[in-house]
DNA sequence: AAAAATTGATGATTATAATACACAATTTAT
DNA sequence: ATAAATTGTGTATTATAATCATCAATTTTT
């Protein structure tokens, strides 16, 4: 391995995605903060890889409808876990 | 459609999914807690799908070695977006 | 190149996540 | 069934994310 991966960079990651989502519609994080009920500054904060609440990365992923996706990533994660261990 | 999801689902299966690689370890909530150096009352909202800081849910998630598969699952997104544009 | 729009960043305040302690409720083990 | 361990939940306090206003810096438009 070697090629581990630190939280910062995990953010910086989740950042730019909500930042490509924003930019693909091409509105304004101004816009985009007012649409979603939060601050300019909470939304630039998650783009540019601050710390913010899990609520926050939601909400911006629910305005531009990727929540389903994630949600189906996450449960199959799951899923994989409590089955009865994949025998092979 | 209709099976639009809310953001309130999305923290219970992100609950679920930790609290799922907590017991595939087979190790408390205390213990866990204090190995990521964290209040084990902060372990268990997340677990329980209240509301934390996304460096909560990312301690978590580097412990049980998730972090490179969440990595590459975001950035697969936002590769797809600032594609050319999917021709088709 | 200038103007306009957008974004980054600061300080002060507010809201809330995180901590610490405790105890009840539940789950697991004996 | 009892005991032990684990987990959920309460209050009070602390740390920090979020808000609001503002201005500088950058990017985009004309």
């Amino acid at each position: 391995m070697l090629d581990f991966i630190t939280i910062k960079e995990v953010k910086l990651s989740i950042g730019d995605w909500c930042k490509a989502l924003r930019k693909d519609e091409k509105i304004s994080q101004q816009v985009l903060a007012e649409e979603l009920g939060i601050s300019r500054f909470t939304l630039a904060n998650l783009e540019n890889g601050e710390n913010p609440t899990l609520d926050t990365l939601l909400k911006v992923l629910q305005y531009f409808d990727e929540l389903k996706n994630l949600n189906r990533f996450i449960q199959e994660k799951t899923d994989s876990l409590s089955k009865p261990t994949s025998l092979y």
